[in-house]
DNA sequence: ATAGGGTTAG
């Protein structure tokens, strides 16, 4: 380049082809900028440009999203004559697609006397890009009335519209018809199938495609990360990253982001910061990146670093502001979360998410009024229709306050049906407040849409229990057998030493096991002694008492504390994780364990955070 | 004497 330019600026004569040669060659170059100060140093010196320094010129708008520039191009183009080129036509849709202006795009499209293969993929592309789908397949229809076949890249875009639809059949359909036509399977095409299945949760078709890629970059590898770690196969992510360095491949920041996700999933801090150092060492922390750092940390049990972060950025936009309202909400802060949201809405818009946080961190802080008036807000000001999550929230941020009633005329004035998670925050501030009478309608209702959940129906019977309604008890069981509903096996995990140790409830394979029981064994002792009752209803069994109890011993979390105990030095924090709800049994016991062993124990469970301390937990009992 | 459409993340 260096001695072309110097060339360039050598020669006395220059025509537009030696402009284009120059042009061309920053472009190919990923050098926009170069581009777009040519080709005005062209116009300066009075050079025509042709089609080709047109299309060159837009294409470099496209990837700056200089749409002002842009439309300059387009009606200098116009006045050459190049009105109706395809190539500059096409330019332009790209340009517009590129800057979400699919229905300017739509309009030239729509005015091209002649249209190529490349004008209806920036199209296709273009629709599926911002989120139009079924606008997208509409345009790829119109292609195939016109006699038109689609290419590997017309059937990138349709992949990626499956990708967004979930719709497994229509993708397995293209995949299909590209064999049978024997469209070429590129790296580009393998990976959006790699992503598309692993996006609607086929991880082993994602992982056979990808295995049979002949070779794969940075991208293909980031896809299936990313398939695993939102599936919720946090161990997988992180293995198939360990597997990407081992082939020789450098993780990049999309892959990075979803190793944090899966850390944020299990729990694991201490691989969450040694990305975060990585990131910050070898890449750069983006808009995105800061998000799921600060998303880890707080999911980590790390409030304080999540917020440090968080005061660094820049440039935040909704999702930002919604990880860290999220945040102070599932660490029980409330007020906190009042207050950045107030901060938030001079700057950003609040969108569902934002109002589905704040509303679960005032219930879970008990700030009922708090919650009406933004729940309110919400609908008038806001103008966001509430969906069942943000009547979950607010169901249960009235009846976990007592006020059954009016959650129950919220329930009525629903205008979307009210499902599971609805009733359930009913159901759980009936039994919490003892108003038997409206839970048994509420656990009716539960029990009406039969959940897959053990522990909701745990809740249910308990419900019919404390109403003496014997009959319900069994119907319960019925249900559960018809369904085959087995318990969701209980796990915690603990992090000691930079290492995650995971727990079963009941785990007996343990090395350390007899240990582990002998430890609980005294801390139980110690526990009676200060006036600890176990809560056997947190049992749904037909069994002893004595059996009851002894279950509730051996639930996981109490397993990981004990481990935790004796593999750290004292008085270090001890951090749990786990995949279901702390039980009320556990959540008495731990706040004694950690008085008596004089150590900061915090849980995570799958709603929220419990921080004990001192024998109290930062929930206050109000979860 | 060349030029336009494609893959992954919070």
């Amino acid at each position: 380049m260096c001695s072309a330019l110097q060339l360039f600026d050598e020669m006395p004569q220059r025509m537009t082809p030696t402009w284009n040669a120059m042009i061309i060659a920053y472009s190919r170059r990923h050098s926009p900028m170069k581009v777009l100060s040519l080709y005005r140093q062209m116009i300066i010196e009075g050079v025509r440009p042709d089609s080709s320094t047109f299309t060159v010129a837009l294409k470099a708008c496209a990837s700056l999203f200089d749409l002002e520039f842009g439309e300059e191009i387009r009606s200098l183009a116009v006045n050459c004559g190049y009105k109706d080129d395809v190539f500059v036509g096409s330019s332009l849709l790209n340009l517009y697609a590129k800057c979400g202006k699919m229905d300017e795009a739509m309009r030239v499209f729509d005015s091209m006397p002649k249209r190529d293969l490349v004008c209806w993929t920036t199209m296709i592309t273009g629709f599926s890009q911002c989120g139009r789908a079924a606008e997208a397949v509409g345009v790829y229809w119109r292609m195939k009335d016109e006699g038109l076949e689609g290419d590997s890249i017309v059937m990138v875009g349709l992949i990626q519209v499956c990708a967004i639809l979930g719709d497994v059949k229509m993708g397995l359909s293209i995949h299909g018809h590209m064999i049978r036509r024997d469209l070429r399977m590129d790296v580009f095409v393998e990976t959006s199938l790699v992503d598309m299945y692993a996006k609607n949760g086929l991880l082993e078709i994602a992982r056979h495609v990808f295995k049979k890629m002949s070779w794969r970059n940075v991208v293909s590898w980031s896809a299936l990360i990313s398939g695993y770690a939102q599936n919720g196969f946090a161990g997988d992510a992180l293995r198939l990253l360990v597997e990407m360095q081992d082939s020789g491949l450098e993780p990049d920041l999309v892959a990075l982001v979803s190793a944090l996700l899966a850390c944020s999933h299990i729990g694991f801090l201490k691989l969450g910061e040694s990305i975060h150092g990585f990131i910050m060492r070898r890449l750069e922390i983006n808009r995105i990146s800061a998000t799921a750092i600060i998303d880890m940390y707080s999911k980590c049990g790390n409030l304080s670093s999540a917020r440090a972060l968080f005061d660094r950025i820049t440039s935040r936009d909704t999702i930002s502001w919604n990880a860290m309202i999220a945040s102070y909400g599932i660490h029980g802060h409330g007020r906190e979360a009042l207050s950045l949201f107030i901060q938030m809405k001079s700057q950003s818009r609040p969108d569902d998410a934002t109002f589905a946080s704040l509303l679960s961190a005032l219930s879970h802080s008990g700030l009922v009024e708090e919650g009406r008036y933004w729940f309110d807000l919400m609908v008038k000001e806001f103008r966001i229709q509430p969906s069942e999550k943000h009547y979950a929230c607010m169901v249960d941020l009235l009846a976990r306050a007592g006020h059954i009633k009016e959650a129950q005329k919220l329930i009525e004035s629903m205008t979307i049906e009210p499902g599971i998670p609805v009733w359930v925050a009913l159901l759980s501030g009936c039994r919490n407040h003892r108003k038997l009478e409206i839970g048994e309608m509420a656990a009716k209702k539960v029990l009406e849409l039969k959940p897959d959940d053990a522990g909701i129906y745990t809740l249910v019977s308990n419900v019919f229990a404390a109403a003496r309604k014997w009959d319900e008890v069994a119907s319960v069981r019925k249900v559960m057998k018809e369904k085959g509903i087995k318990k969701v096996p209980g796990y915690s995990v603990a992090e000691v030493n930079g290492n995650l140790h995971a727990f079963l409830m009941e785990d007996k394979s343990h090395p350390q096991h007899e240990m582990i029981m002998a430890m609980l064994e005294r801390l139980n002792s110690k526990m009676r002694d200060m006036g600890y009752v176990p809560k056997t209803e947190f049992v749904l069994h037909d069994l002893e008492e004595e059996v009851k109890e002894q279950m509730l011993c051996n639930h996981s979390e109490r397993l990981a504390i004990a481990f935790a105990l004796l593999n750290t030095a004292p008085r270090t924090r001890i951090l749990i994780t786990k995949n279901l709800r702390v039980c009320g049994d556990c959540h008495t016991a731990t706040k004694f364990v950690s008085e008596i062993a004089d150590r900061e124990i915090v849980v995570r469970d799958v709603k929220r955070f419990h921080h004990f301390k001192d024998g109290a937990c930062s929930c206050g009992d109000y979860w």
